[in-house]
DNA sequence: TATTGTTATACTCTATAACTATA
DNA sequence: TATAGTTATAGAGTATAACAATA
């Protein structure tokens, strides 16, 4: 951490820090907000994104979510009875279910995506410049585990 | 939105979007990783940051954390099983409850804040005039709404 | 009457541990 | 024996509704 090994704490740096708290803020307001339309949770909302990509077996899952197997089952299973998921069998391995998106799910998964788009407006302040300005020092601060 | 009026997706805003999506993961990675350090949960952490700043009644309490405050009264009852926090009259209303941290909840936060300076290490990856920068196209991002 | 804080209730998310069925 | 998924359990956060004390 800045300031945690003998360098003053920068006004700069603490500004932006909070400007970037400002932010995170707002994206999980909207995003929340967004799932809640769809009277998702904002894990619901997570899974069914994921899932709306590709299927996905549970294990694999909970690695993406960073969190425990047994948090996915119910998920999931909230998912399923709203008919949004389903789970499969994997052909190569019997022990595996594989979770994917119904037809329903990828409607709603669709229509949430468009609501989701947490930085479309704002970035509209921005000019094009602007903006491959923010996308390279974004990309600088977050390192090349990024992506 | 962007592309929900019509206009089409924009390659660039979809990458900013998601280098935001980033930092919001990692911003809570390093919360809850930060708090858990010190046994506490992100919403007890958030509100013993929040008294250590101020003393505050539940009420508002309830607003600055955007749920309601029947809420609060569990959090805080918990901050307070462990000596980190109080509740103490109002002397000018006395409907009110003005929760406040103890001195073994200041040193906590303390300590936590330090922990918690989330944009510190990944800003030294930037030079001054890049975090001027920054600062700005965030501002500019967030608009008049920010602070 | 309105407001502050609390209680009671129910649901979701979370981790841990034990279980099952496969491998 | 190891792994994938589930169940059981317990704790925490959340919203809703009803309540007591005070304004």
């Amino acid at each position: 951490m800045a300031g945690g090994d003998g360098r003053a704490p920068d006004a700069l740096c603490v500004e932006v820090a909070e400007l970037i708290g400002t932010v995170v803020a707002r994206y999980h307001e909207e995003y929340e907000l967004a799932a809640a339309e769809h009277a998702l949770t904002g894990a619901q909302a997570r899974v069914l994104t994921l899932l709306s990509h590709r299927p996905t077996p549970m294990r694999q899952l909970a690695r993406h979510l960073k969190c425990e197997p047994s948090n996915v089952t119910g998920i999931v299973d909230r998912l399923e009875a709203r008919g949004l998921v389903e789970r499969r069998p994997d052909p190569a391995d019997r022990r595996v279910k594989v979770a994917a998106a119904t037809e329903e799910g990828h409607a709603t998964a669709t229509r949430l995506r468009g609501e989701l788009d947490f930085a479309g407006e704002p970035l509209q302040e921005l000019t094009p410049a602007e903006r491959r300005l923010l996308r390279d020092l974004l990309r600088r601060m977050l390192g090349g585990t990024a992506h």
